[in-house]
RNA sequence: GAGGGCGUAGCUCAGUUGGCAGAGCAACGGCCUUUUAAGCCGUGGGUCCUGGGUUCGAGUCCCAGCGCCCUCACCA
């Protein structure tokens, strides 16, 4: 055991000897440093004075007609002993607030007498002024206390009663750097959390995007549903699955690649706009924007299409952009991204015409091109062994993506890419489909939804010949018979959350949006 | 899977050409009633990621392994 925390456990038992009880209970009553500051904005407290009388003890606390007793808790985050006074900086989940001990202010508060069973016990007198003494960082704390302002003015409780609500038996990390080591963030999040308020920020920035995602399906009539993560057949991308095994049925499943395949079995019952926050899994590489489990919004319209879609998506992302970071114009790494809505609409083959000055329907200089790129080494796609679309595929990713910066929806796709997608009504070969791109990074996909049995059974199948491995998936007839039932021409959309909340927080790395990404163990 | 980088006190980091393992914060003891990463005096704290090797001598050089990060590959 390190020096440190032996001193911790020594310390736990001077406590009790105290009569402290060093892991508290209830304390009812609370407010929050924010309330507390937002309080305190209306009150006229001048430099050095110290706001009374006291309020009764254990009564909620809150500014009410001049009463100024409040009762605050949280982390102890900074300790300064300055002798028979003590300042400390205590953290909460709305941020920090200064709390003053003076010996002689708790030596002469009153007594409380004990709340309910289960209720942590306020300490008055010479109780409080050691526990005061003996509080380590990291230490959770509870007080009541009058408002005030030290001579410099910062806003300060003065704690009448203090309680110990659960001892800090670890040094927490230095007060001034945070938790920097990026193998520690991630493995012990909770210190991270504990310890660096702008990680804690990112985590309660995504909570408020997805619940502004809600909001804004809610506010269009979506009903949000839960459809199987265990699939005994798996489909809706092209993926590598997770496998796992049920013991009672005896029985393969696969852990979801995609909620799509039951999102549009619903559209066919006739929950008519649909949404899930799906956690999907895919078994492949791990890189700063994949994670093997991550969380896709899918959302399903019937009697919609891919246009209903796209104001959809820029409601969602413009939106959150404004409402929770508080701008359209986003910082990520060097550049800055403009998320004012409308965004551009550009066809695939317009842009890849720009970009690779090939037209889309020049196959054989495309090939070239692509056989060139792959012998260098800049494309991973040999064009001898891929068909027309994987080729156009690859060379957009090396000539366009790197271009889309700011938001843009990329529309009408080849339609070999798309098999789960209506054909352009015009342009048969293209299909009605766009995705969203950011910083070059895709961020949404929808579809005007194929609901033609007919023509489903035979994309999917000519997508089952074209892929040979695991990759594979098994035809999923039941989905089919689905359609035959009559699925409502929809539009369908997925955003994926994660790589929505890195853009809106600046996060470089998907594992930084993540609260605990996936590490080997130690 | 390939290449590159990193791993030193609880935390943040130095560590020169291979020559006694360092600082700040934190901790411990002492002083201090208005501090703001409080200050001052004093003290303790190390599997230098692990295992081999070279050398009179390895935190430092070499080999292997483990973990993390990045790039590439993989990837709707």
């Amino acid at each position: 055991m390190s020096d440190q925390r032996a001193d911790r456990f020594a310390k736990l038992e001077k406590l009790r000897q105290l009569g402290i009880d060093p892991y508290g209970g209830r304390f009812p009553g609370v407010s929050t440093n924010q309330t507390i500051r937002t309080a305190a904005e209306t009150l006229d407290i001048s430099a050095g004075q110290i706001l009374g009388p006291v309020a009764a003890p254990g009564e909620p606390s809150a500014v009410v007609d001049g009463r100024v007793a409040h009762r605050a808790a949280g982390r102890v985050v900074l300790h300064r002993d300055i002798g028979s006074l003590i300042f400390i900086t205590v953290r909460d989940q709305t941020g920090d607030l200064q709390w003053g001990v003076s010996r002689k202010m708790v030596e002469s508060a009153l007594a409380v007498s004990a709340g309910d069973a289960g209720e942590a016990r306020l300490h008055a007198g010479e109780a409080a002024w050691k526990l005061a003494k003996l509080l380590d960082l990291g230490d959770l704390v509870g007080c009541e206390g009058r408002l005030g302002r030290t001579k410099t003015g910062e806003l300060t409780l003065w704690a009448t009663h203090l309680t110990l609500l659960s001892k800090c038996l670890r040094p927490p990390p230095e007060k001034f750097h945070g938790l920097q080591d990026v193998e520690a963030r991630y493995r012990r999040r909770y210190v991270d959390l504990l310890s660096n308020v702008e990680s804690r920020e990112v985590f309660l920035k995504r909570a408020a995007i997805i619940n502004y995602a809600r909001k804004v399906l809610h506010e269009r009539g979506f009903v949000e549903v839960d459809t199987p993560v265990l699939q005994p057949i798996y489909g809706g991308a092209a993926a590598r699955p997770f496998t796992t095994h049920h013991n009672a049925l005896d029985m393969k499943l696969y852990l979801r690649i995609s909620p799509e395949l039951y999102l549009k079995r619903c559209l066919v019952g006739g929950l008519e706009r649909v949404f899930e926050f799906a956690r999907c899994f895919r078994n492949e590489g791990i890189s700063p924007r994949h994670n093997p489990e991550f969380t896709m919004l899918e959302l399903y319209q019937a009697y919609g299409d891919y246009h209903d879609m796209m104001e959809i998506t820029e409601a969602i992302i413009a939106g959150a952009a404004r409402d929770v970071i508080g701008s359209y114009r986003i910082r990520f790494g060097e550049r800055e991204i403009d998320y004012t809505p409308p965004w551009p609409r550009r066809r695939y083959g317009d842009l890849f015409a720009e970009h690779a000055g090939i037209a889309m329907a020049d196959t054989a200089a495309i090939r070239a091109r692509a056989r060139e790129l792959y012998t260098r080494k800049q494309i991973s796609v040999d064009e001898a062994k891929a068909d027309d679309a994987v080729v156009i595929s690859a060379l957009f990713e090396h000539y366009v993506e790197p271009h889309l910066v700011n938001p843009m929806f990329v529309v009408d796709y080849p339609a070999p890419l798309c098999p789960l997608t209506k054909r352009h009504p015009s342009e048969p070969g293209l299909a009605l489909r766009f995705e969203a791109y950011v910083n070059g990074m895709e961020m949404g996909n929808a579809y005007s939804e194929l609901n033609d049995p007919v023509v489903q059974q035979e994309t999917l199948t000519a997508q089952l010949r074209g892929e040979g491995d695991e990759t594979m998936a098994v035809m999923d007839e039941d989905f089919v018979e689905a359609l035959e039932y009559a699925m409502p021409p929809a539009g369908g959309l997925g955003i994926g959350i994660d790589r929505l909340c890195m853009l809106l927080t600046g996060s470089e790395s998907i594992r930084d949006v993540l609260l605990f990404p996936l590490q080997r163990p130690r």
